[in-house]
DNA sequence: ATGAGTGCAAACCGTTTGCAATCGG
DNA sequence: CCGATTGCAAACGGTTTGCACTCAT
């Protein structure tokens, strides 16, 4: 399911790109990354692997890896970037409000909406962007706890 | 179908805001627009209605146009925000990749599609986004013109 | 050895804030 | 009239760029 570092240090090196620390970090990071995180983020906890890794080299990493289709920039809410890598297919995330864990979907169910959308509208459909929002179990049991305590 | 511009400031009004000269030339811009515009784009065009309309006091007026659900934000690829007029009921954009046309699909019917996700991840489903793009009917029949010319 | 990749500092750009002047109800 | 609203200038925060140094191959 998830790519392991040797996977993705492989396709980056085969597309002809030197494998550095700070990239490995970065690489590091995102596997271990529970949500999509911001470049800032990714910086902060990519030091833990590269002393004094660099948000300059973040952002053009992460451009690089885009480039790549290894990692994706999805949405998220108040400051817009946030970075996951890639899973291999089409898939949606869902986001929680509260504690902003993700959960992928993999594998869309859309196709016969968006066959629909098509004739409708008369447009040839080339992508869509989905995104859920909702409140994730664990974040209800807090609520229920706290509302209890209060 | 679409809400006028009487219909929009009685709203305004009701909740006890003043409607000032900005304000309205904002809510003409937005009404007049075929695609979610960026703040930019809405000062700019916006003072063909009002002379000396300020960037910040567009950024204020989206912002409680927002509160009032009267206007929504929408994730648009490069810089992110697009602000659109919020149309009555719960909507979906197409957006033509090549000249911005937005068409919008009413009604949503991901409705099985979501309660499904909600049962998978155990999240309590709050919200979506979903946003198409695609190739207008126009927009195609433009290329197949530009690629015999060539 | 050598060019790709790096970090730093500074530029850049969209957004927010403080404030005195203005306008709408 | 009086407070909500405005525009300006300045602050702010995230992102990009120029440049000299370094590292992976």
């Amino acid at each position: 399911m998830t790519s392991s570092l040797d996977t993705l240090a492989r396709q980056f090196r085969e597309r002809g790109h030197k494998l550095t620390q700070p990239r490995r970090a970065i690489l590091r990071t995102l596997l271990a990354a529970s949500r999509p995180l911001s470049p800032a983020e990714i910086q902060e906890y990519g030091q833990s692997y590269c002393q004094d890794l660099g948000l300059v080299t973040v952002y053009r990493t992460l451009e690089l890896l885009e480039d790549l289709d290894l990692v994706r920039a999805v949405h998220v809410a108040q400051n817009c970037h946030g970075y996951a890598l890639s899973t291999p297919g089409h898939t949606h995330h869902v986001v929680c409000e509260r504690c902003h864990a993700v959960v992928e979907i993999v594998g869309c169910e859309l196709g016969d909406f968006l066959d629909s959308v098509a004739e409708r509208t008369g447009y040839a459909i080339t992508g869509h962007w989905l995104e859920i929002s909702g409140i994730c179990a664990e974040c209800r049991a807090n609520e229920r706890q706290d509302s209890t305590t209060l």
